[in-house]
DNA sequence: TAACTTAGCAAGCAACCACTTACTTGTCAA
DNA sequence: TTGACAAGTAAGTGGTTGCTTGCTAAGTTA
C-alpha cells in the first residue's frame, strides 16, 4: 500500500474543500468526520492530525470567508466608481464566491441561526452583518451622489439585497439545468435598479 | 408518577410543534428524537407510538405546509382584487406562516437542497416551486391588467420574491429585538412596487 | 546513516443516534 | 365491573458519532 504524504497546509485545504462539498451534497445534518476523511482519501485519524476538532475545521472555513470574500466585498464597496457599478460588482463577487464554495451558504445561515456555540454564532453573525452594512454603504452613497431616489429607506433595500444570494441557491435547486451566474446577477441588478432609480 | 395520557391526534400535533421548535432553536443537524420526546414531556418510545419513524414526522409536517400554507397562498393568488393587493396579501400570509412555524424555512430549504431521500426532496421542491409559480401568476396578472410595466421579466421578479421570506429569517437572526411582521411586509412591498411600476 | 520529526494507519473509546421490545396503566364501552 | 385497547414506560438493540490511542513509515537534517 502506497502512502501519499502531503503537508498539513495542503491537507487542511483538501479537508476544508471536502467538508464544504459534503455540506452541499448531503447537508449539514449528516456530515461526519468519517465521510470527510473518506472524501479526502485519508484515515479519520489523519484528519485529526491536521485539525484538532470538527469545530476547528468550521472555524478555519470561516477564517477563509473573512480573508477572501469579506475582503473582496469591502474592496468593491469602497471602490471609486458609480454606485450602480459598485452594487453590481458587489453582487457578482458575492454570488461567484458562493457558487465556488457551495456549502458556505448553508453553513453560514444554519450556524448563525442555530448554533449553541457562542463564538461560532458570533462570527457567523458578524459576517452576515458586515455584508449588510457594506450593501447599505453602497446604497447610501448612491443616494447622496444623486444617482438614486432620496426617499428610499436604505435599511430596507439592504434587507432585500441580503435575500438575493439565497435566491440564487433556491434557483440552483429549482432549475435542474444550472444557472448562469453572470446572467443571474444582471437580472437581479436590473430589478434592483428599477427600485432604486428616482421616481419621476 | 402521574401519567398524563392524550389522544394520538393531540400528541402528533405536540410532536410536530416540538420538532419545529427544536429545529429553530438548535438547528436540523442536532435534532434528535430524544430531544423531541423530552420537549413534549414523554418517553422516546411513546413518540414512536404516534409516528412510525422520524421521517414520518417530517412528512407529516410537509402535509401541514401543503394543507395550510399552500392552500392559503393559492387562495390569495386567485383572489378577485388588484395585483398589488394580492401580492401584498400573498407576502403577508407567507411571512406570517413562517413566523408562526419557525423551523419550516430551515427544513424546507435544507431538505430540498440536500436530502438524499427522493420522496422528501421531491415534496420540498414542489412546495418551493409552487410558491414561485403563484408569485409569477400574480405578477403576470398585474402586467396584463396594465398595473405594472410590461417590459418586466416575470420570472426574475418571482426569483427576487423568493428571497424575501429568507431575508426575513436573516433579519430575525440579525435583529435581537425582534421584527414586526406587518412592517416587514410593508417595507418589502414598498420596494417591490417601485420595481414593478411602469417607467415614465 | 542515524536521529528526529511528521503524516499516516487500524483499532477502539464513550456518547449518542433512530428505533424496538416487553411490559404497565389509564380510559371507556358493554 | 370488567375486558379490550390505546397510550404510556424503562431498558434495551445495533449502528454511527467525534475523537484518541499506540504504532509505523516517509521525509528531513546532522
Amino acid at each position: 500500500m502506497k502512502m501519499e504524504r502531503k503537508s498539513t497546509e495542503i491537507r487542511q485545504e483538501e479537508i476544508r474543500r471536502a467538508f464544504l462539498e459534503l455540506i452541499d451534497h448531503e447537508g449539514l445534518h449528516n456530515l461526519s468526520t468519517r465521510k470527510v476523511a473518506d472524501k479526502v482519501g485519508v484515515s479519520e485519524g489523519a484528519l485529526f492530525r491536521h485539525f484538532k476538532s470538527k469545530r476547528a475545521i468550521i472555524l478555519s472555513i470561516i477564517d477563509g470567508v473573512e480573508d477572501v470574500l469579506m475582503k473582496s466585498l469591502r474592496a468593491v464597496a469602497t471602490e471609486d466608481s458609480s454606485s450602480a457599478d459598485r452594487l453590481f460588482k458587489f453582487l457578482c463577487v458575492h454570488v461567484r464566491y458562493l457558487i465556488e464554495n457551495k456549502g458556505i451558504t448553508m453553513l453560514l445561515f444554519s450556524e448563525a441561526a442555530h448554533s449553541n456555540d457562542p463564538e461560532l454564532k458570533a462570527r457567523m453573525l458578524k459576517i452576515l452583518n458586515s455584508q449588510k452594512q457594506l450593501a447599505k454603504k453602497i446604497i447610501q452613497d448612491g443616494i447622496v451622489a444623486g444617482e438614486w431616489d432620496s426617499s428610499l429607506q436604505v435599511e430596507n433595500v439592504a434587507t432585500l439585497y441580503m435575500g438575493i444570494p439565497i435566491s440564487l441557491n433556491i434557483e440552483l435547486i429549482l432549475s435542474p439545468y444550472g444557472v448562469n451566474t453572470e446572467n443571474f446577477c444582471k437580472k437581479m441588478m436590473c430589478i434592483l435598479e428599477r427600485a432604486l432609480k428616482k421616481s419621476a
